[in-house]
RNA sequence: GCCCCCUUCGUCUAGCGGCCUAGGACACCGCCCUUUCAAGGCGGCAGCGCCGGUUCGAAUCCGGUAGGGGGCACCA
């Protein structure tokens, strides 16, 4: 982080007003109640981005205030969630725990109730809502001016003013203003003493110096509520930047229950970080020039948050695979077959030779778009039998399809083992039966491979050697034979 | 119901008053290459939600309208 502090992150200050920190202080604060999604790995990646820019600093806060929701595998996957995309432990400070900071929390909600600006209130959700009549109208004020004190059962609200309008300095959208009347009195803590989300984290926010505030859309409606709490603590609000949601194909904000979000997941399947992290920036956002895969320093240098677009973007796994395509096809391939070891790995193949894979990896490189398809091309090299496949033995072992076997059988029990050599003995066991190539090695291939597809042919026979391969031709020809006594 | 936000090809975007007969990428469709499939090359399809206004000139500015989204918990 040597860069010298930028004017890349407006300032903290909508109006001339002074004072604006050096360095500005950025902060990422998941809460661990479920497997690390996509939509909070892009909101990492933006605020390390402008803490990395502006020579500021990024803090990773835990919000794990809700016990009963939490779960320590999901911290540690949020960690190495982070790691991955290239957000190490020595690029934040913390991770801090909400937790750690109840008593903080607590003194914040006497210094408001002791100023008059939040009091206790008795009424049960239900009370309420028999009051208003509807669920969604936000609480009434009952207890406002009844001057109650603590007792069980008794929460406490904040005092949202009457009049005015509070207005939200924000990055991406402008400066959206809301009515201080519409805003309810909303509860900072709970009956039993613990605070809630958004008394906790504006007071972690204060504390921690957080300058600008980077995170969803979901939380907008949030901001004026919490930017009153920050005046009422009597400090300077962040400068705010509310990031559009991701959406799914119906448009929706992307949900564990529907959608395939979780990294892990994405992770597992092969998606390599660097392509991860590049498609996720341009989520919103795009360098300049018509480019769109970049190197990282290229986003570093680059991004800009005002430049992110306000609309929600949809989350499109085709288009992520096709970077990650480009990625894989840009490995050295050394690193290329080192990075499919896990896959090739866990398949488990007891006839598995790293000096075989080796060979078959380069043929692979460009034939996959996940790193998890490497089995399904080299599979056939590592088991005692090609994997069966119905449906590609029947489309090849038709026509002429025994005798064409026959006929490479014969040639292939001399001829000299190399891929040029192979293909032209089956060039000339096609030409006898008025085939051109293409035609001819269908039935060689699902012989030795078992599948219709898959890489090119005379190259894996070269490895899979000469033994194997008249071995392979021998047994299809043994099954074909079969076939046609049988009917 | 209330509050707030959003609106360029199917999708992600470039565009920030004339360079736009709107550019790129993914997807899709052709063709070429070719031992299958990819990769690669070439080409194609396709968009400024709508209505007013401002202006010599609008995708770009303003106002409406329609549609979409987010939020409205003693969750975070």
């Amino acid at each position: 982080m040597s860069s010298a502090p930028s004017d890349a992150i407006p300032a903290a200050t909508p109006d001339g007003t002074p004072a604006v920190p050096a360095a500005p202080r950025l902060r990422f604060a998941p809460s661990p109640t479920g497997m690390f999604h996509v939509g909070g790995a892009r909101t990492a990646l933006f605020n390390w981005v402008m803490a990395r820019q502006s020579g500021g600093s990024l803090v990773l806060r835990i919000e794990d205030t809700d016990a009963s929701r939490n779960r320590p595998e999901w911290i540690e996957g949020i960690i190495r969630a982070l790691a991955w995309l290239g957000i190490d432990g020595d690029e934040y400070e913390g991770p801090y725990f909400q937790s750690a900071g109840a008593e903080g929390h607590r003194a914040a909600v006497d210094r408001l109730r002791a100023a008059g600006l939040a009091y206790y209130c008795a009424c049960t959700r239900d009370e309420i809502v028999a009051r208003t009549g509807d669920a969604h109208r936000g609480y009434d004020g009952f207890c406002r001016d009844r001057g109650l004190g603590p007792g069980p059962g008794r929460a406490t609200r904040f005092r949202t003013p009457d009049e005015g309008t509070t207005v939200v300095t924000d990055l991406i959208r402008g400066e959206p203003a809301f009515e201080n009347a519409v805003l309810e009195d909303f509860v900072i803590a709970r009956a039993d003493g613990s605070v809630t989300f958004l008394l906790a984290n504006v007071v972690d926010d204060m504390t921690q110096g957080i300058t600008h505030v980077v995170r969803a859309e979901e939380h907008l409606s949030n901001a004026p509520k919490q930017q009153l709490l920050w005046a009422a603590l009597g400090a300077t609000p962040p400068v705010w930047a509310h990031v559009p949601v991701i959406v799914n194909e119906k448009r929706q904000k992307l949900s564990k229950r529907r959608d395939k979000v979780a990294l892990e997941d994405y992770r597992a399947e092969g998606y390599l970080a660097d392509a991860m992290r590049n498609y996720l920036m341009l989520l919103g956002w795009a360098p300049a020039g018509d480019r769109e895969i970049v190197p990282w320093e290229v986003v570093e240098r680059e991004f800009r948050i005002e430049n992110v677009n306000a609309s929600p973007a949809f989350f499109d796994v085709k288009k992520l695979r096709a970077f990650n395509g480009e990625y894989i096809r840009a490995l050295p391939a050394e690193r290329f077959a080192d990075a499919c070891l896990p896959w090739v790995r866990a398949a488990g193949w007891p006839g598995f030779d790293p000096d075989v894979f080796a060979r078959l990896a380069p043929l692979a490189q460009t034939r996959i778009g996940v790193l998890g398809e490497i089995t399904e091309m080299v599979d056939f090299a590592f088991l005692d039998e090609p994997p069966h496949d119905d449906a590609a033995w029947q489309k090849a072992m038709k026509g002429p399809a025994a005798d064409i076997l026959a006929d490479a059988e014969k040639v292939y029990r001399d001829v000299p083992w190399g891929a040029a050599e192979l293909k032209a003995g089956l060039e000339e066991v096609g030409a006898t039966h008025g085939l051109k190539l293409g035609k001819a090695q269908a039935p060689v291939r699902v012989a030795v491979t078992g599948r219709t597809v898959g890489l090119p042919l005379f190259e894996s026979l070269e490895v899979l050697g000469r033994d194997r391969t008249l071995a392979r031709i021998a047994a299809a020809r043994a099954r074909l034979a079969a076939e046609r006594e049988d009917g």
